[in-house]
RNA sequence: GGGCGAGUGGCGGAACUGGUAUACGCGUUGGACUUAAAAUCCAAUUCCUAUUGUAUAGGAUUGAGGGUUCGAGUCCCUCCUCGCCCACCA
C-alpha cells in the first residue's frame, strides 16, 4: 500500500507557507542557530540532484535544532550575477537580467518542491541593485583602506571569455569554465590585497571546524615559506639581484643564478650582454609556451647564460655566473634564485645538464650521484662550518647582510572583469583628480541595459551611453570629456563574499546589515556546500570578515564560519560525474514527482556518508519509499485501531522489545544528527519499524483484536518527531492523523531514557582461542564467575574445551567471554 | 614528484575508546497474492567444505604480506591499487 504522496506534500507545502512556519523571529530570546547553505548560481540547466544533497543536510539541522529549543536562521538566496548568463545572452539576445529572473523562478519552485524550511521573506539575489550597492559599498570600504588598487601586471586572459581571470579560477593553465588555455597579459587591473592578509587566513584555521583537507588546501593555496631575501651584486655594474631562498644555510654554495624569463634585468643591463641575440630568442621561445608547457616537470631543463655579466656571492665573495631559465617563475619571489646544485634538485639537474659547479657546504648525502636535501653538518662555508642548520640561517644571512622574510604563494585578488553581467567597480576617472571612488549616497552605480553584449576584451559598459552619460567628477565637479566612469565589473566571487550577512537583513537599505543582527547571528554555526570552494569561496569571505573587523563595528570576530561541512558530489549510475553531454543527469523534478520529496530526500542522505562521493542508484530509491509507506500503513492502521478507546487503557502493555527499541532509537538519530551521520539514523528507524512489524505477526493476546493496539501512544508520537526532520510531509500528515492540530513541527525534541536501554538479558559470545564457539544469555550484571560457568553449559564450548585447561578468562560485560585454553 | 583520503558481499554501505565483521538498503533466489504481469508482502542471501535434507558443524574472509594482543576492519611496519588536491613556489 502506497500513500499519496503527491496530495500529501502540495497540502503541507501550502499550509507551512499560509502559516509562515518557518519565519525566523529576531526578537527570539531562544539560543540562536545559523544553518547556512551555500547559495546556487541558477542555472538554465535547474536543479540538480546534488543541490538536494546539501540542502536537505542542512535541513535535517536545521528542525532538529528547532525542536531542540533554538530560534533558527536558515535562508535562501540566489548567487546571480556571473557569466553563463550573459554568454547565454550572446547566443540569443536575451537579457541576462531576463533569463536569469527565469531561471530564479525555476530553482525556487524546484527548492521549494523538495519541503526545505527556508524563511523565504530573506531571499534575495546578488543582480538586484539593492544588493550590489552594498557589494560595491564593500569595495569603497577596501579602498579607502588601501586594500584595493588598480596595477598594471601581469595577469591570466582567457581568450574564448574575453576576461582577465583570478588565479583560483586558473586551473592546470585553462579557463576554468571554458577550458582554453589562458594567456598572461600585461594589463592594468584592479586588485584587492588579501596577501596583508596571508598571516591571519592561515592563523585562522586552526580556530575553525573545517575538514582537515580544505584546510590543508587552504593553507597550501595561501604557501607560506620561511626564509631570507639575499642582495648579489653585479660585477661592473651599479645593479643588484635580489632573491629569496628558504636556505640561506646553503648560501656558500650557491654556484651560479637563475633568472626568469620575464625577469628586468635582461632590458636593463641588455647591452653588457654578449650573447644577446641568444638569450632573446629564448625568451621569445619560452614565453610563447602554454602554462602546461612551461610547468611540465618531466621535461628537461632548458636555459641559457648571460654572457658577459657575474654575480658576486655575498658570502664568499666568488664569482658566479647568471642564466635565464624557465624553470624559474617570475611570479614567485623575485622572480630570481641563487642556485645551489648540491641541495636543491632542480639546481642539481639544471647544473649537471650544463656542467656548472656543483659544492658541498651540507655533509651527510652523496652529491655525486643527487641533490642532497637531508639534515647534516654544514661544511665549505668557512666561519660557520658546524653549525646547526637553523643557526646557521640566521648567521649566514646576516653575515651576507641579507635579511630574514617570509613569502606566500598566495596572490592579490584580482577583481575586475571586462564583462557586463557583475556589479559595477564604483570609480571615477578623471582627468584632474584620477582616480575618484564614487561617493557612497550615489550608490548603487547601476548596470545599464542599453549594451552590446559582443565580448571585445573591453567591458561592454565602455560603450553603452546610458552608464557613461552625466558623469560628474565627485570631486571637482568637472564633467564631459574628462570624466569617465570604471567600465569593468566585479568578479561575482566578491558578491558571495559577503552574502551570509545580508539574510540577516535582507530589506536594509541603509547598512548592508545592522550591526545587531551580526550580534545577533553571526558567526555562521554550521555551513554546508561543495569543495570546489576550498581556495575561492571560502578564502574570500574569510578575508572579507577580516577586512570588516579590522575597519568598521560591525563585526568583532575572526572567522565568519564556525564549522563547515563539505557534501560529497553524487555520481551518476555509470559512475562517472554526471554532465549534460553524457545524458546521464538525474532530475529531481521526476523523482519528486514519482517517488516524493521525501522519499527524494531520504534517499539522498541514506546513499552514504554525506561527505562522500557516491554513485546515483534510481532503484535503490524504493527502499526509502517502501520505508515510508510502512510507516504510514503502521500509524494510520493504528490510529484506525485506537477508535475504540476502551481499548486504551488495558492494552497499553507494550511489548518490552518494542519498548527498548523506542529508546535506542531516539538516542541512536539524535546522536546521529549530532554527528551529521543521516545514513546509519535513517538504517535506524529502518530497523524499528521492521521491529514493529515483526512483533506485530508474532503478538497473540486474545485480548487485543486489532493489529497495533499494543504499542503505546508515547512511541508512535516519538517515531513520528524523529522521522519528521527527514521526512517532513509524511510526519505532518502522520501527526495530524494522531489527533494533533498543532504542527509536529512545534514539538520538542524527544528525551530518551538511557536507563531503559539496558537489558535484563545480554547475549554473550564465547570464544576460545579468539574463534567464537557459542552464545549464551546471561543476566545483565552477571559476575565472570557465573558466566564462565554458564559458558560451560554449552555443548560446543564443551567440545572445544574437552581435555584442556584454562589458562585464562578475560570476561568484556555484556559482551563476550574470551577463553584461552 | 608532494600532500590528503580511501580499499569490507553481486552493488551502495554498517561496525562506539581494539571485543560476536558484513547492520540498513538495493539486487538476486524461492514463496504468497493474481487468469497473468506489475506493485505489494513473507523467507533466504559473505565464500568454501561436510551431511539426502531441515538444521548443524568445520574452515576461510575486511587490497597483499608481516607484527603487537587472549582478541585487529580498527593499532604499528612494508608493499599494491584507486580517488582528490597541489604541482619547477627556490
Amino acid at each position: 500500500m502506497s500513500y499519496n504522496h503527491q496530495e500529501i506534500e502540495k497540502k503541507w507545502q501550502d499550509k507551512w507557507e499560509v502559516e509562515g512556519l518557518y519565519k525566523t523571529d529576531d526578537n527570539s530570546d531562544k539560543p540562536r542557530y545559523y544553518c547556512l547553505d551555500m547559495f546556487p548560481y541558477p542555472s538554465g540547466a535547474g536543479l540538480h540532484v546534488g543541490h538536494p544533497e546539501g540542502y536537505t543536510a542542512t535541513d535535517i539541522v536545521s528542525r532538529y535544532k528547532r525542536m531542540k529549543g533554538f530560534e533558527v536562521m536558515h535562508p535562501m538566496g540566489w548567487d546571480a550575477f556571473g557569466l553563463p548568463a550573459e554568454n547565454y545572452a550572446i547566443k540569443t539576445g536575451v537579457a541576462p537580467e531576463e533569463s536569469i529572473r527565469k531561471n530564479i523562478k525555476t530553482f525556487r519552485r524546484q527548492i521549494k518542491s523538495l519541503g526545505l524550511s527556508y524563511d523565504w521573506d530573506r531571499e534575495f539575489a546578488t543582480c538586484d541593485p539593492k544588493y550590489y550597492k552594498w557589494t560595491q559599498w564593500f569595495f569603497l570600504l577596501l579602498y579607502k583602506n588601501d586594500l584595493a588598487y588598480k596595477a598594471k601586471a601581469k595577469v591570466n586572459w582567457c581568450e574564448s571569455c574575453k576576461t582577465v581571470l583570478a588565479n583560483e579560477q586558473v586551473i592546470e593553465g585553462k579557463c576554468e569554465r571554458c577550458q582554453s588555455d589562458v594567456i598572461q597579459k600585461d594589463l592594468e587591473q584592479w586588485f584587492f590585497k588579501t596577501t596583508a592578509y596571508a598571516d591571519r587566513l592561515l592563523e585562522g584555521l586552526d580556530e575553525i571546524d573545517f575538514p582537515e583537507k580544505l584546510k590543508s588546501m587552504q593553507r597550501n593555496w595561501i604557501g607560506r615559506s620561511e626564509g631570507a631575501t639575499l642582495e648579489f651584486s653585479i660585477k661592473d655594474t651599479d645593479e643588484t639581484l635580489e632573491v629569496f631562498t628558504t636556505r640561506p644555510d646553503t648560501l656558500f654554495g650557491a654556484t651560479y643564478m637563475v633568472l626568469a624569463p620575464e625577469h628586468s634585468l635582461v632590458d636593463s643591463l641588455a647591452d653588457k650582454i654578449e650573447n644577446l641575440d641568444e638569450v632573446k630568442s629564448y625568451i621569445k621561445t619560452t614565453l610563447k609556451k602554454n602554462e602546461i608547457e612551461r610547468t611540465d616537470t618531466t621535461k628537461e631543463k632548458t636555459g641559457v647564460e648571460l654572457k658577459g655579466l657575474m654575480a658576486t656571492n655575498p658570502a664568499n665573495g666568488r664569482e658566479i655566473p647568471i642564466w635565464i631559465a624557465d624553470y624559474v617563475l617570475s611570479g614567485y619571489g623575485t622572480g630570481a634564485i641563487m642556485a645551489v646544485p648540491a641541495h636543491d634538485e632542480r639546481d642539481y639537474e639544471f647544473a649537471k645538464k650544463f656542467n656548472l659547479d656543483i659544492v658541498e657546504v651540507i655533509s651527510g648525502g652523496d652529491i655525486e650521484n643527487e641533490a642532497y636535501v637531508g639534515e647534516g653538518q654544514i661544511v665549505n662555508s668557512g666561519e660557520f662550518n658546524d653549525l646547526d642548520i637553523e643557526k646557521a640561517k640566521v648567521e649566514i644571512t646576516n653575515h651576507a647582510k641579507g635579511e630574514l622574510t617570509v613569502q606566500y604563494k598566495l596572490r592579490d585578488w584580482l577583481v575586475s572583469r571586462q564583462r557586463y553581467w557583475g556589479a559595477p567597480i564604483p570609480i571615477i576617472h578623471c582627468t584632474s583628480c584620477g582616480e575618484v571612488p564614487v561617493p557612497e549616497k550615489d550608490l548603487p552605480v547601476k548596470l545599464p541595459t542599453d549594451v552590446d553584449f559582443k565580448p571585445t576584451g573591453e567591458s561592454p559598459l565602455k560603450s553603452s551611453e546610458e552608464f557613461n552619460k552625466d558623469v560628474v567628477c565627485p570631486k571637482c565637479g568637472q564633467s564631459g570629456e574628462g570624466v569617465r566612469r570604471e567600465a569593468d565589473t566585479m568578479d561575482t566571487f566578491v558578491c558571495s563574499s559577503w552574502y551570509f550577512y545580508r539574510y540577516l537583513d535582507a530589506r536594509n537599505d541603509q547598512e548592508f546589515c545592522s550591526p545587531d543582527k551580526i550580534k545577533k547571528w553571526m558567526p555562521v554555526d554550521l555551513y554546508v556546500g561543495g569543495a570546489e570552494h576550498a581556495v575561492g569561496h571560502l578564502v574570500y569571505s574569510r578575508f572579507f570578515n577580516k577586512v570588516l573587523k579590522d575597519y568598521t563595528d560591525y563585526v568583532d570576530f575572526e572567522e565568519p564560519f564556525t564549522k563547515l561541512v563539505n557534501q560529497g558530489l553524487i555520481l551518476a549510475e555509470d559512475g562517472r560525474k554526471m554532465s549534460k553531454s553524457l545524458g546521464n543527469v538525474i532530475n529531481p523534478d521526476e523523482v519528486v514527482e514519482e517517488y516524493g520529496a521525501d522519499t527524494l530526500r531520504m534517499y539522498e542522505m541514506f546513499m552514504g556518508p554525506l561527505e562522500d562521493q557516491k554513485p546515483w542508484d534510481t532503484k535503490g530509491i524504493v527502499g526509502i519509499k517502501r520505508f515510508l509507506d510502512k510507516v504510514y500503513v503502521f500509524v494510520t492502521q493504528y490510529t484506525e485501531d485506537r477508535k475504540d478507546q476502551s481499548f486504551k487503557e488495558a492494552h497499553e502493555k507494550e511489548n518490552d522489545q518494542v519498548k527498548i527499541a523506542i529508546e535506542k532509537t531516539v538516542q541512536k538519530v539524535t546522536h546521529d544528527i549530532e554527528e551529521m551521520k543521516f545514513n546509519t539514523a535513517i538504517s535506524a528507524m529502518m530497523e524499528f519499524i521492521n521491529l514493529v512489524y515483526k512483533t506485530k505477526d508474532e503478538i497473540e493476546d486474545p485480548v487485543i483484536e486489532s493489529e497495533m493496539q499494543w504499542i503505546a501512544s508515547s512511541t508512535v508520537a516519538r517515531l513520528l518527531i524523529i522521522l519528521s526532520p527527514f521526512a517532513p510531509h509524511l510526519s505532518e500528515e502522520l501527526w495530524q492523523k494522531l489527533g494533533h492540530q498543532e504542527s509536529v513541527f512545534k514539538e520538542s525534541w524527544p528525551e530518551f531514557d538511557e536507563a531503559l536501554t539496558v537489558e535484563e538479558e545480554v547475549e554473550v559470545a564465547v570464544q576460545i582461542n579468539g574463534k567464537v564457539r557459542g552464545k549464551i544469555m546471561v543476566k545483565a550484571g552477571s559476575a565472570e564467575e557465573e558466566v564462565v560457568k554458564e559458558a560451560k553449559q554449552v555443548e560446543n564450548v564443551q567440545k572445544h574445551l574437552e581435555d584442556k585447561k584454562i589458562k585464562k578468562a578475560i570476561y568484556v560485560e555484556g559482551r563476550l567471554l574470551s577463553l584461552v585454553v
